[in-house]
DNA sequence: CATCTTTATCGTAATATTGCAATATTAAAT
DNA sequence: ATTTAATATTGCAATATTACGATAAAGATG
């Protein structure tokens, strides 16, 4: 095996499996955070940031595009890259709402 | 390679990585979200709620637990696990944080 | 004590991920 | 048109993950 069984679980839980996997790893952490630091959309410069050659970063930042997790804009021959907000927002509001529905029970362990 | 670089990310950025990661697939999500729902610490009931058999649940547990998401009390011959709040509320902040970061910001692409 | 119940662990096959060198692509600059 | 710069893609080796059958461990129950 070795394959997730995806076709067994909801769209939702798939999108939100999805999202977290993307940010499953230290290297895609790291560009995410990055990315909110210099605002300005840096594309290349995370190379130069992180310890990773520059193929192994273009496939993390695949990846997290793939998640909806940032956007890349083509600007000449450079790429512009940022956080995609509105997953950001989805984020927030998955672990708002799990945090609100434990409020309201007692937790029993 | 197939090694993570960790060891060069920040301890926070490989911490939220792990964090994410266990959350990264989407049986774990349906246990997560199976257990907000059923509030009292329900354990083996997740076996008959997923189409999964009971040692891969048992290891998606061992992912969950390892990561933090999930606690596990002994009760008996049986197990009760539950969400770990703190964990959920570490998740809160981290994407409060970058979504209150992205606001004062305009975005570029 | 024998047995049932519940959960964990081991072993293993199938598949996925990670990382990078080499190479391709695309657009700007000369 | 050539060269340069920035990214992406390909191919591949090392490692990790996923899933499950078989089995073990530990407490409950008869």
């Amino acid at each position: 095996m070795g394959a997730s069984k995806t076709e067994h679980f909801t769209a939702k839980q798939n999108e939100m499996a999805a999202i977290a996997k993307a940010i499953g790893h230290p290297a895609r952490v790291a560009i995410l955070e990055y990315l909110v630091k210099v605002n300005a959309c840096i594309c290349g410069d995370i190379v130069n940031e992180l310890p990773l050659a520059q193929p192994t970063v273009s496939q993390h930042l695949r990846e997290l595009k793939n998640a909806g997790l940032i956007k890349g804009n083509i600007e000449g021959n450079a790429i512009c890259y940022c956080i995609d907000e509105k997953t950001i927002e989805k984020l927030q509001k998955y672990f708002d709402g799990i945090a609100g529905k434990l409020l309201k029970k007692n937790s029993c362990c």
